[in-house]
DNA sequence: TGCGTATATGCGTAATCACTTAAATATGAA
DNA sequence: TTCATATTTAAGTGATTACGCATATACGCA
């Protein structure tokens, strides 16, 4: 029994802008795009995506706690993979729509 | 012929994470939400999104150089409207995920 | 021309946030 | 325990930006 759709209150706003802002980071989007691969550990995902280990531990702190990726501790490594499935779906819609504009736009300039 | 998926260049993802970065105010996504019922007036949507004048004309700018709404000028007024439908999906698809992680949190608390 | 209205813009301020460096914590091995 | 490694956290800095207030621009009308 899906919620019909409906205005949401402030409060929904709010977290909705919030999980909008976590994924408007490149470093964090390049994160993501590594682990779409797979489950990889802190280091790895450094290296992967040539940023400082402190840096990219923290966007993962912070994509963990928007519950977009998960954290498993094995030994002295931390591994983090995608938790939640609609980020690729996300990612997909938003890069057809600038695809879209951008052939809307080249299509404006061309040549006659 | 859409592209297969493939990495995106830093580029891509500075484009895409500015995007994404237009969704990330509650007032943006207020505006929004109002212009879904239809075209309005930069005073009009003031008054429902109950903001200042010059506040929301700076936010519609930003939503209209972002490609998401269009601007149409008619005598005094100028009307804003919804132009990327793909605006539909995103918030559906975020909200979504939204529920769905705060029904899977209430579950963790869900008496025995 | 001058006046009133609708919208846009310039400026200052406060808050947020990404990034770097350095230090702290946690785990496993010797 | 001591040491080395992997990760997290603390503190400082610079950049971005939303908002309020005041002013400027654009348009219609008399």
């Amino acid at each position: 029994m899906a919620k019909k759709k409906s205005p949401l209150s402030d409060e929904a706003l709010v977290v909705v802008a919030r999980r909008f802002a976590v994924l408007a980071e490149p470093m964090r989007l390049r994160l993501l795009q590594v682990l779409f691969a797979g489950e990889k550990s802190v280091g790895a995902l450094a290296e992967a995506a040539a940023g400082t280990q402190a840096n990219v531990s923290r966007h993962l702190q912070t994509l963990a706690e928007a519950g977009l990726v998960s954290r498993r501790k094995e030994g002295l490594q931390v591994f983090y993979a995608i938790a939640d499935p609609s980020i690729f779906q996300l990612c997909e819609l938003v890069c057809g729509s600038i695809d879209q504009q951008n052939q809307a736009r080249a299509k404006v300039f061309a040549k006659p």
